[in-house]
DNA sequence: ATAATGAAAGTCAATATTAGTCAAAGGTAG
DNA sequence: CTACCTTTGACTAATATTGACTTTCATTAT
């Protein structure tokens, strides 16, 4: 979340834009050229922060006339997202992508603070370690699953 | 306890800043270098001297624009109860003693109902079962050691 | 209409830049 | 001497940056 290297500072630059605006619309390069990077960093950029887990959705467009928009979607109006969320989950999920997700439903007012501490806790890469990467992540997926579904029933 | 090792001298130092900022940030290169230390001291001075049970909690990033930080937290006066509890469990925990806990710290109104049911959602024998109840048993015990040791405090 | 062109954005893998782990070696107190 | 703490560094892991190559789409030329 610090400005110290540039794809932190794009994210803020956006994030300022959505917090007014629940949209953004964007030329690719344009923002490039406006932080002096390479185009493809505002792809990593984005994908690394306003993936679903945060909370955004994201399209764009090719060709003559293209875009980036970036959308902030919002959970209590459309549970829908829950299932997103649960969907792109899959079967696998990393600590970082698991506190993105806490952290969305927080900003979603759908947890309290304590809420997310409780969450990371569960799916802590310490509490978490079995030895194999990949039945760590399966087990936080599965967690995180099992909240989710939860949640959407009780809130 | 003085000043006679750099560990002393670097944690003095941190906690010198934490005395008024309740949170610093460092880069753990410059840190080293301004000790004139190896980097991976870093980590010793943090491990043995700003855990949980010394009141902080530490979050950090790698790659560019990497960062350690160290936050000072408050401990909540449950401390005794949750202390108890951890004891208790040792290194296996079945899904009835793990719910009987939950209810516990409902009773003492460490956690509320909604914080009741995402515990139980997490310990839940479908979500960790992975065909041996030993190790089903170890991790839920771990997940509930986890979730109480942050009970102790607020961020 | 269709094909060619150019102007976007996407993908992916190599490289760079941090921090983390672990165990061996070195000190120090009792 | 022994047990514990500190220091060191080789190896590992995560994150960021870069650029070559690909794909998609609008416009222009035929």
């Amino acid at each position: 979340m610090q400005g110290k290297n540039v794809s932190d500072i794009i994210e803020k630059y956006l994030k300022k834009i959505l917090a007014e605006d629940s949209e953004v619309e964007i030329s690719r390069s344009e923002i490039a050229n406006l932080f002096n990077v390479v185009p493809s960093q505002i792809n990593y950029v984005i994908k690394t922060r306003f993936g679903i887990p945060n909370g955004y959705i994201v399209e764009s467009k090719r060709g003559g006339g293209g875009y980036i928009r970036i959308e902030k979607v919002k959970l209590l109006d459309n549970l829908d997202i829950i299932n997103l969320i649960v969907e792109s989950i899959g079967d696998t999920l990393s600590y970082k992508e698991g506190k993105s997700i806490a952290l969305t439903l927080l900003e979603n007012d759908i947890i309290n603070n304590k809420e997310v501490n409780i969450i990371l806790s569960a799916i802590n890469c310490k509490t978490l370690n079995t030895g194999n990467k990949t039945i760590e992540n399966n087990l936080r997926a599965r967690i995180m699953i099992s909240i989710l579904n939860h949640l959407k029933y009780e809130s």
